[in-house]
DNA sequence: AGCAATTATTGGACTCAGTCCACAAACGGA
DNA sequence: TCCGTTTGTGGACTGAGTCCAATAATTGCT
């Protein structure tokens, strides 16, 4: 972190930020999340109603903040073998990011995006916010096994076939992964107090689609 | 089709449904889904705006019109093997329903989802009925596989470990699948004029997954 | 100190989706 | 014709998210 102070010139920011989240997490234990409005929690977090919206761009991004914190870490995490050229490393490397993004999660704080999944069923506004976020991933991952396959040097015509087909099968394999950890995250909320960390679950879930996708490389 | 027309007692129903859907599908045209409200499409139609509440749940419903009539037969093509006991016979049969439903769409007529979804990003609402109509497939998915795993006769400790791990793997299972199903279809609405049928896309994004879960059954 | 530029905060008005409810309209059956 | 049932309608209401103009707090410059 270089720049941590710039300086920049402006009113500074207050505590907002804080305060709203911890006035949410109380409101969300005593109401869910459904049954609080943005109102109230700017009300006990002692600020305006538009200043909720200086912070968050939206309700349920409250329900998320431990994901995103650790989800911010997944770029690094897979970028970190860059280094691996073949279609096969760069499914090792998502395997391995994934697993290193989700040793971040012990069985103390689960998010709260699982357990009021769980609570409420179905609220539209998680899920939406579930795809939204879902889906970012999704291109990071897309595009890094995408830019790892096919077109080993020049048209040789080894395996990937056609450009289209490389794309369709980035992503199938991106969404696929992703889905599964997924997966993992979910019946690891569900787990109860006997869950431990996050990462075997994870690890199981991502291990058969990975092992597709490899020999989908390997064998041609 | 037994009880078609039990000639129910009551006001019968007017053509409001199929003006709604066609009204919609106007207006979409015209100013895409995000800048067309429900009463103008009510307006449209000739009906009043309560009416739209009638028929359904909500404005993202009329996204999805084809796509949830199609889905409609994914339970029957699901349930059309029943007969098969083992879990790798579970995956197979998945994968021959999926390629079944998908059977049913061609080149012409692209769900409105599929199009606007790449026309303006995330809207919210699509994302949120698009991850609930996906959950609803994956329960049905995870249950049909669960069903067909693990507790092969009595506690002869096979393969699958404990209950917990084959729940995990199932819902794993379930959600890659479909998450791969997915975005097949999102790259065939991507693939504009020379796209043809849909299914060979699914068939080629599910492969592996289906691959590697049947690994993981087989080898134990 | 005074002043300009910059950024945070605020209040309020606004749009729209979705819910709820009471009432009118159209039907079948007794 | 009266009754029960179901659809259609109008209107009021909540709450999320947007927009904007005004104000407060701070930095940098003169």
């Amino acid at each position: 972190m270089p720049d941590h102070e710039p300086k920049r010139a402006g009113r500074p920011r207050g505590s907002s930020r804080a305060m709203l989240e911890e006035a949410s997490a109380e409101l969300f234990l005593e109401q869910t999340y459904a049954g609080t409005t943005i109102l109230q929690i700017t009300r006990r977090a002692g600020v305006s109603r538009a200043t909720f919206f200086n912070y968050f761009t939206a309700k349920s991004d409250l329900l998320w903040v431990d994901v995103d914190a650790g989800l911010a870490r997944f770029p690094a995490a897979l970028e970190q073998c860059a280094a691996a050229c073949g279609p096969v490393e760069a499914v090792n490397a998502v395997e391995r990011a994934l697993l290193q993004v989700s040793a971040a999660f012990g069985p103390g704080q689960v998010p709260w995006a699982l357990t009021q999944y769980e609570l409420m069923g179905t609220t539209g506004e998680l899920e939406a916010s579930a795809l939204s976020r879902f889906m970012a991933q999704v291109t990071l991952v897309t595009r890094f096994v995408g830019a790892r396959t096919g077109t080993p040097a020049a048209g040789d015509g080894t395996d990937a076939g056609t450009e289209a087909d490389r794309e369709l099968a980035s992503r199938a394999f991106a969404m696929a992964v992703l889905a599964a950890a997924a997966a993992a995250a979910g019946v690891w909320a569900r787990a109860g107090v006997t869950r431990g960390a996050l990462a075997p679950f994870v690890g199981a879930a991502i291990a058969p689609v990975c092992a597709g996708y490899r020999a989908l490389h390997t064998v041609g």
